[in-house]
DNA sequence: TGCTTTATTGAGACTCAGTATCAATATAAA
DNA sequence: TTTATATTGATACTGAGTCTCAATAAAGCA
């Protein structure tokens, strides 16, 4: 709760900067967005809150996302489904993804020595870094039995 | 010319084993696509063709492309700005992408360190890698001294 | 507290890449 | 040729995401 109201305070700071105002629909999605640990499209976190009885339209939803987005709150990301998914940036450091092409799941991993490589790389072309998407598709562990049944 | 012939002997070895016809629209379709190095959307083929006076429908470029995607023949791949864009797989090696934020400038590379690391990653996790992206998104030299006046 | 300004909201229209439908047409095999 | 059927083009449709605009609500101020 502590921890909730200091990002609600955050999340206003930084809508006051820009001229903006602190809503009950904003601190709603924020506050949904911060209980998930999941890599969600703009639905899912609709449903959510529907379930808690929170009624924000999808507009609305995706205004907010942007707006939380530029704030270094969540991370948008897209996993080549043509949906945009938007996960909590807060606590996390930086990270890429293993995702499952049976299940969905996700695995997310940081690995130093590719990190170092793609500025190595980068440097040779004299091209400017500024952010990277790795992404590492597959079959979990999971799945791997089912998978096989399928000739997978 | 023989060497595009041949892969058009090819494309309809690959199509009668699906039972599918070899058409003028297919072939016109294919014959663009060996022709270009680039990394083109349904309708950057499209209008090349029409350049060239030849007339074919979206709705059979985008089924040829999904034949050519599963022949093998095309990479279909997508830079996250939500449109799926094709190249020429026919003469590549397995690569990855720097994408110039600026002109979307496409730079192929493929570091063995880190096809090594994901590799070692995934069996960490018991995961069963099957395909990657990876994109590295920057300024590419061209466009840097653009970008600093911008305050990029 | 009440007033004023203006940012925000929700409903629904709209966009646009990609897919599905279907009658007319072209292919390939006999 | 003839025939069976795969393919095509026109166009309707889908679905994620954006835009519009009148009604509403937040914030600063008297
Ligand atoms: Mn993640
Ligand atoms: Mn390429
Ligand atoms: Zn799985
Ligand atoms: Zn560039």
């Amino acid at each position: 709760m502590t921890i909730k109201n200091s990002n609600i305070e955050h999340f206003k700071d930084t809508l006051q900067a820009e001229g903006l105002r602190l809503t009950s629909q904003r601190i709603a999605i924020l506050e949904d967005i911060l209980a998930s640990e999941e890599h969600r499209e703009c639905d899912d976190i609709l449903f959510s809150l529907r379930s808690n009885q929170i009624s924000v339209s999808r507009a609305t939803v995706y205004r907010t996302l942007e707006i939380l987005e530029k704030g270094g709150f969540v991370r948008k990301m897209n996993i080549g489904d043509g949906r945009f998914r938007y996960e909590n940036k807060l606590p996390k450091p930086h990270h890429d993804h293993m995702i499952c092409l049976e299940c969905g799941r996700i695995i997310e991993f940081v690995d130093q020595e590719i990190e170092a490589r793609q500025v190595h790389l980068t440097k040779q072309h004299n091209f400017k870094l500024v952010r990277h998407i790795h992404q590492l598709f597959g079959i979990c562990e999971d799945c791997q039995p089912a998978a096989a049944n399928k000739g997978v």
